[in-house]
DNA sequence: AGAAAATTTTGACAAGTGTCAAGATTTATT
DNA sequence: AATAAATCTTGACACTTGTCAAAATTTTCT
């Protein structure tokens, strides 16, 4: 925003910036929380300002409109999860330590971050109606992709045997099984984990040609 | 509601139940319509009634409150769609039919009848929050898987091959296929029905060790 | 320290929400 | 045709919503 030359009153405007940026990223906070726990359908404005430790009149200095908070709010959501397997795929060194690791790595996420993930889930169905979150949330969808697909092409690096289906498939799959065992998980299902990570596993067996499996 | 004895007088309180039922139909479909096309946070009572030809009012007098309504909804939508692919399961006679009907039988409804799916996404979302909505997703979710299984089970009766996958897993998968390629085509991209119909066959023939793929 | 700017609170607004009850209207029954 | 029952409309209620502006407060700068 700030530009990069003037040096001599650059560093106070920068600092306002900043501190702007960093109560921004606070509320984005305080409203990823509250959706998190309502869901977007019953979380308000006064509600968000509730889990911080502002007035409801201040998201107005901060944010140009509800939307902007959105989108502010899923854009640092996103920064959390794009990278979340990349050190099972850096650490793996056989297929079976990959394959363990990333299955520990999503029932861990599905024990732990289910709120988050029922947003992530419930603003990706907005999405359908409101075009408004459409970039963002394609942004969203095409890292997450992207970061199983770096866990896919390491199975080849492992394994020597080519990729046999195209990342968005792949992605797809994945993902399907997830919300399956997330739906199930908040249902009160107790085995919904152990059966969410059997199942990827069976079918990452399947698509990358296991050496042990069949 | 009424009881079963009483043979003399119980012809006439029948069709005042029927009549009760039709119209709590009827209101239930104003609701599908208008839940398809505003999402569920922002369908309010008095805008089903204006897609009904009723006032806002009689919704009280046939349903006990909102959720009784939208589960209605569900329930009705739900008989729609749990036989959506029978047809093509029946009439199939060889492996390739089976696929290619089932396939454009997916595209049809991607094209067709995307408000109303994006609306089931969006209801399965709300249940992530909401514990009212869950025993009926559920078993609309189950049903669903079923009538996916029905068609594997054809694929197992052509080919001879058998199952590869616990119905749950690949129910999970086309439906995560499905759900991406409706967002692209509410989002304008012309090539997600193709896209998807082409996935769905990978996918597919992969499971089903498809004699002419590989 | 005092002035200026940035930040936060408070309170209000118009509009919309689910719910309900009283009354008007229609339909059924005797 | 008159009475009773069912159905529908109307209007209200208490409450919540996003938005905004004026005032109070805090921070920053000279």
């Amino acid at each position: 925003m700030t530009s990069q030359s003037v040096t001599k009153l650059d560093r106070i405007p920068r600092r306002r910036v900043d501190k702007f940026a960093e109560r921004r990223a606070e509320l984005a906070e305080a409203a990823l929380q509250t959706l998190s726990e309502l869901g977007y359908a019953r979380t308000s404005l006064r509600e968000i300002a509730q889990n911080s430790e502002f007035s409801h009149g201040v998201l107005h200095y901060y944010f140009t409109d509800k939307v902007d908070l959105i989108l502010c709010s899923v854009r640092q959501y996103k920064a959390r999860c794009v990278t979340r397997y990349d050190q099972v795929t850096a650490d793996s060194q056989s297929y079976e330590e990959l394959m363990s690791g990333f299955v520990a790595a999503l029932g861990q996420t599905l024990r732990d971050e289910a709120h988050m993930h029922r947003l992530w889930y419930d603003i990706r169905a907005q999405t359908l109606f409101e075009a408004a979150f459409r970039a963002d949330v394609a942004e969203l969808d095409k890292s997450l992709e992207n970061m199983i697909w770096r866990i896919m092409c390491r199975f080849v690096d492992l394994t020597g045997e080519p990729q046999t289906m195209p990342p968005p498939v792949i992605y797809a799959m994945i993902d399907g099984l997830f919300q399956q065992g997330l739906l199930k998980h908040l249902s009160g299902d107790a085995q919904a984990i152990d059966q969410m990570q059997t199942d990827v596993r069976l079918v990452l067996a399947k698509i990358t040609n296991d050496p042990a499996g069949a």
